[in-house]
DNA sequence: AAGGTAGGTGAGAATCGTTGTCAAATTGGC
DNA sequence: GCCAATTTGACAACGATTCTCACCTACCTT
């Protein structure tokens, strides 16, 4: 690898030596296709969205370029309740979600209280390096006049 | 099915005519597996567990056995980070976990103020019938140590 | 522009946890 | 002991995800 840094398109990692990231057709396809939702959907409807548009992108792709994003938090992902990874464009700073069961209505909601709790008992017991999941489910207004 | 309504499912429930799940010597096996361990383990591990024991039990049953304690809450369970299922005894009021990452030590913790606060968050926005999970990872005191 | 090369792609195979199937075995009530 | 409902377990089937690997492409160097 030669020592010229660059700072690669989408991907936030930069700095000599850093993997780079090429923007290519698929990545730009994937991003497109999420920002054409707002709640969240599971790699498998990701590729067939792109498939029916045209713009087919291999299922493996979709799904290293899911991970891509979401491990440099440019997207969440979440777990539903079978065991299934979804996700979608976020806003980038720290928070979690309110999911209506039956729609798929997201919201996205910060909280600092409990983000103030996790640490505390965390410290409390002695662990440290603590990260936390708290996603929570339920029925929206909409939803629930049926 | 006969005529007498009977209380489908629930594990530990008894009196007349509410006798539908029958306390096998798998049931007992797989219970008695779960006392052994003090951490979460998956229907895998308990399968080989009990196999290694003498006590084989076939792994469909092992899942069933685990699905069935979980449904009556007479178990936890909850989803890895890979989505794996595991299982854990535990002390039947509502709580969460603070699991280390390494060695898999849990500590149960309640919070009063993060239950306070997901019902008040889920009302804000005209959600109903909320659930949430709420899960901690970390690294305990004894692993930090390395 | 040409060439080299590290990174990216995708079709299909492979994994892995989990669930379904169904005949045989067990259980509890009579 | 007999019977019917329940349970079991070997095995197949499944679905989501990951792996493999030959081919492709973006991007740097010349």
């Amino acid at each position: 690898m030669t020592s010229t840094d660059r700072v690669p398109g989408s991907v936030s990692e930069h700095g000599p030596g850093a993997t780079a990231v090429r923007p290519t057709r698929q990545r730009r396809a994937v991003a497109a296709a999420l920002e054409a939702f707002d709640d969240f959907r599971s790699a498998q409807e990701i590729h067939a969205l792109l498939r029916d548009r045209g713009e087919s992108v291999g299922l493996s792709t979709v799904y290293r370029t899911l991970q891509t994003l979401a491990d440099a938090d440019e997207i969440d992902s979440l777990r539903t309740e079978t065991g299934e990874s979804i996700y979608r464009r976020c806003s980038g700073t720290h928070h979690h979600h309110l999911v209506c069961r039956s729609c798929g209505a997201t919201v996205e909601v910060e909280g600092p209280t409990v983000e103030r709790w996790t640490s505390a008992i965390a410290g409390e017991h002695g662990y440290t390096d603590v990260s936390h999941t708290l996603e929570l489910f339920g029925t929206c207004r909409a939803c629930a006049g049926r």
